[in-house]
DNA sequence: AATGAATGAGGGTTCATTCAT
DNA sequence: TATGAATGAACCCTCATTCAT
């Protein structure tokens, strides 16, 4: 039959196939036939493209993690003709949780690279970007500390069962970008 | 053979092992069969003690997030006696993390819980833990996002290949820690 | 705890929870488990009262067979008495398939003896019990007919999924009670 | 190694181990190696080619039912040309207990129609065409008890040690062909 | 170039049986 | 005597991967 004549076309819909299928089980339980199953190609499309199980993985979270960065874009957008910072950056945030699968992806892709280190270079994509970001509007020496606490905040939501304490997140927010006091630099 | 006769510490036993084999290969790749090697024990002793796998795992997630709780009581004395809050965080958090394995599985607990409910209380424990003392020290507003700060700063230093930025930590942790300033209640 | 101080009787306790144990699952599918389980023993017992699970289940079979047989007792007495004898062989073939589990087990044990010699002997009372029963009534020469035309019937009854042809039956039974006519014997 | 690439042939193939391993050793004692060995093929193929081992046993079984079934075509042609009816049942009832494997197969799908209902259909074809046959030959009404008639003889002779009562079954096969007499219709 | 049949290693789990207590 | 802890063989099944087609 050989389906689509467009190989490139194929390869990209097999991981976006495995993009879904991390964000429904998890990278420990993804395999060749559930991936080929939800792309809806053949099972031995994924072997042809990708030499091995692990290679798919890995695209597929190069692919998450780089959507991720894209979606920072927004955040600079956003961020640059706001008026109230703190509260631009707590909104910013709970959209980001709106989408909980992308959200997880993003943490899978950090514990998978504690094991593969390949892979950190992607899950450094989205945690720099975040840096960048921060020290845009909290300064070079705030900013890593403001991007550690949305990142901190966005985990902790993901595992939290009540609501969010959004007001307490306004708060460190607020707190990071505000000019410094004596003392601090002590 | 019939080994040891002396089911708790089996039991103890099995469990801790499985602790190490996670921390060393991750939540999904755990077998009973690398469980009960390294406990040393027979395969079936490992499905004697826990009915199931998922079981064992997460008595082993339960064990590992409780030995990390109980490190918090460290923290809670040396920053009770403290004379540089901030300095003291920075250094608890670096002590942190040279139990690598530990920190790890923390976060192996935080991303297993986002799809295995029964694991969120223990995942909390870790976080209310971290709170409970952030507060103590940076007031209940505050606390949040200190811990939050925290808890970010954790995961992206697993994850980082180089050096930290101890100093933006610090940073951080002492803005956090510090008076608010006027804008800030805004 | 050495519960009872009645070795017999938890044997007894034994083989009863086995024989029920047969009749839902099947002889292929008891373990000593189950058994203990449902005779509320401890798992010990089973192996401490028989050697092998098989010696348990052949066992259980014999007293599954034994209780056939004495109910065949209770056949002899109604047909004695009956004034219609194809009635009454339907009407206590039907009484018979009312305990579905006891017949069942009937049928487990035939099949069990084809492979286990050792158990034809269990599987054969229960033949030879309606055979004689037959023949008092149908004489010697149409009493093994008759035995195995209730013995099919109660076969393929278990089975059946609709309605039992109980008319049918009638007609066989009454043919083979009548007395011969003259090409028969041809 | 990745051997013949015939796949209706190895499914069939497997399919006729499965059936030599059940008449073997029974349903409950079949194990995905015991066929694969049987059938000369990787254990990988059984599952491969099957689902589950339910269903390969379950195909199995109406393998060997249809196989009976289709036997039945030569029963059906014999009587039709036999000049002594009840003799030749009991000839086709001989030579059907020759193959004892497949007589005994028979009664394996009974057993297991009993708790699988959806092995019902499978055990019906082979009872439904008896009573066809019967009904050719003995009349709608006294089909059913011929037919049974001689299951229930079958089943008996399978686990019968001695020799079999020929005589008792012509005599019953030739009762139940017989004209009825006048009692039997009150 | 593309596919699905084929394979065997290995996983989770069950369980008869043994045996220290 | 009686028990439940302990064991390891064997089970069913999944799957990455290979490879003939």
């Amino acid at each position: 039959m050989t389906a689509r004549r467009d190989p490139e076309a194929r390869r990209q819909q097999i991981i976006t196939a495995a993009v879904r299928a991390i964000a429904e089980v998890g990278v420990g339980n993804v395999t060749h036939r559930r991936i080929a199953a939800l792309a809806g190609v053949p099972l031995g499309s994924t072997t042809y493209y990708f030499p091995t199980l692990d290679d798919l993985v890995a695209a597929a979270l190069r692919e998450a993690t780089e959507y991720s960065r894209a979606g920072l874009e927004v955040w600079a957008e956003e961020l640059t003709v706001s008026r109230d910072l703190p509260a631009t950056f707590v909104d910013l945030a709970r959209r980001y949780l709106d989408d909980r699968e992308q959200a997880l992806l993003e943490y899978e892709v950090c514990l998978a690279a504690v094991r593969a280190p390949e892979l950190r270079p992607a899950a450094q994509l989205w945690i720099d970007g975040l840096r960048g970001i921060c020290a845009r509007f909290a300064g070079p020496e705030r900013g890593f500390a403001l991007a550690a606490l949305l990142d901190g905040f966005l985990l902790q939501a993901l595992i939290a069962e009540g609501p969010l304490d959004m007001e307490g997140l306004r708060a460190g927010v607020a707190s990071l970008l505000s000019p410094r006091t004596a003392e601090e630099s002590t």
